[in-house]
RNA sequence: GGCUAGGUGGCAGAGUGGUCAUGCAGCGGCCUGCAAAGCCGUCUACGCCGGUUCGAUUCCGACCCUAGCCUCCA
């Protein structure tokens, strides 16, 4: 398998630290409000990641991080009225919703960082002792970020660079402006923990390293996350667990490019975010599998813009891959057709989820013609084949009637439906076709398409 | 300004030094009472300018344009 690993800018060829085992870390998220389209991108595909090297046997480890301490969140609650943990705990729950109705599998490990302080406040003892961290005049510790000699490596920039381009003003109480807070002492009102610094919080980026540790040890496989991590986190990131530690962080670094709205970043601050729920509910999209499927839809480093026209298609592609596997019973077993060895390599190149997509739909024209020739038999094994590869994109796990049948809202209810194609059978029997199409009309006009079989049954699927 | 990605046919989106992505949309055909679905066929694509080459969308260089990061952010 080749990856292309943000540290070095290249593709390499994956190799586990340890045979057939894979660890991973995923930055999640900040929860203090529902989670939006640009989490349900980077979730979405690393998510992928995950099941493809668990189809390729490996046994991973998977860890995914919960901030749940941070300026943000303190800023919420207080304007909210409510407490931190209550504002936490809400929106936790909520993103758990959102994320199992994407069918994202749930992390081995979700550590949240206010059940990591001791791990975290060890780390920074570390860093202290080993003079990569300072308590600065106003009882913040403080990361120097010029002792760390790889500063800046992975997001390709000289701490030159850094400071020219540094818009803030100078913190006085930073001995040099690209510095970073591990410890933030404690301001009135606020939650707080002791540490040999007082009463205080972590900063944000020292969690990641402390958790990284804790679950999964000083090296291991993949940490992953939002381009718009890479600088300052996960250099920060970098700088905290090489220094403090002295074997290592990540082997490899994966991230996501951006979704995008009318082909502007989508994000908090610019106002112009969708939140998932909001999505799934707007009545354009059939299923939350069209939603994965839109997402799939274009390699995970690449931007990828959002709108309705696009949720469209991908439903349309999507229903083209379920047409295919209706009226047939996936085989028990199969032999993997030319359409596994495509996807495969598809997937095996950094995880090009477009090319796998086609392989996919080679095998839906396969089915097809398999179906049209009534070789039953070999259409049965290559529906498994497709649901088998379909299953490592998280898609075409549901029964193809059941997804067929949902749809945008409708005045019909299946019973309707069917009562109305009882009728229209009854006078094409009769050979009143003028009937029968004007029952047709109307139920086109209510977003039910018919398709009727050759043994004169009908079968119904929603627009 | 610095750094990083990227510019492919009506839309989306892969890929490649010299026959094919793929899906949607369009067009023609088969099938159908007519449709739908499906199958077959089809459609002057590779930002601009140079260079390397027998041959470049694919390699090299310049240029133009877009997005992102440099500030919380997936």
């Amino acid at each position: 398998m080749q990856i292309f690993n943000s540290y070095t800018g290249r593709k390499e060829e994956f190799k586990p630290l340890q045979p057939g085992v894979v660890r991973m870390y995923l930055c999640g998220d900040t929860v203090y409000d529902y989670c939006h389209m640009g989490h349900a991108r980077s979730k979405t595909a690393f998510d992928i990641v995950r099941r493809y090297f668990q189809y390729r046997g490996y046994q991973v480890t998977f860890v995914r991080n919960i901030t749940d301490i941070d300026d943000n969140i303190i800023n919420r609650a207080h304007q909210n009225g409510e407490s931190v943990q209550s504002l936490t705990s809400r929106f936790t729950k909520a993103m758990h919703e959102d994320y199992d109705r994407l069918g994202l599998l749930r992390p081995d490990f979700e550590p949240k960082a206010t059940e990591h302080v001791p791990g975290i406040i060890a780390m920074i003892e570390k860093l202290i002792a080993k003079g990569y961290a300072y308590v600065a005049s106003n009882g913040d510790v403080m990361y120097s970020v010029s002792k760390f000699d790889g500063y800046g490596k992975l997001s390709g920039r000289q701490l030159s660079d850094l400071r020219a381009g540094a818009r803030v003003a100078v913190d006085e109480a930073k001995r040099d402006p690209l510095d970073f807070v591990l410890w933030k002492r404690m301001k009135p009102g606020e939650p707080h923990w002791s540490s040999p610094w007082g009463e205080g919080r972590p900063g944000w980026h020292i969690e990641c390293s402390a958790m990284t540790y804790e679950l999964l040890g000083a090296r291991f496989d993949i940490h992953a996350g939002g381009m718009d991590l890479k600088f300052p986190h996960h250099e920060n990131e970098i700088a905290q667990s090489c220094a403090a530690t002295g074997e290592g962080f990540a082997n490899l670094w994966m991230h996501n490019g951006f979704l995008t709205v009318d082909d502007e970043k989508m994000s908090k601050s610019l106002n112009n975010f969708f939140r998932i729920r909001d999505v799934l509910d707007s009545g354009h999209v059939r299923d939350p599998e069209v939603l994965r499927f839109f997402l799939a839809s274009s390699q995970y480093r690449g931007p990828i813009n959002y709108s309705i026209a696009m949720i469209e298609q991908a439903d349309a592609a999507l229903t083209r891959l379920y047409t295919a596997l209706r009226d047939i019973e996936p085989a028990e077993g199969y032999q993997p057709s030319e359409a596994t060895r495509k996807f495969e390599a598809a997937m095996d190149d950094d995880f090009n989820t477009p090319e796998a997509i086609a392989a996919l739909q080679g095998l839906a024209t396969e089915i097809n013609k398999a179906k049209g020739a009534n070789e039953w038999g070999r259409a049965s094994a290559l529906a498994a084949e497709l649901k088998k590869l379909g299953g490592v994109l998280g898609v075409l796990y549901l029964q193809p009637e059941e997804i067929l049948r949902k749809g945008k809202p409708s005045s019909l209810t299946d019973a309707d439906v069917e009562r109305l194609i009882a009728e229209r059978r009854a006078a094409r029997v009769a050979k009143n076709f003028k009937e029968s199409d004007r029952i047709r009309d109307e139920l086109t006009k209510a977003g039910i398409i018919l398709e009727d079989k050759p043994d004169g049954t009908t079968t119904w699927r929603r627009a």
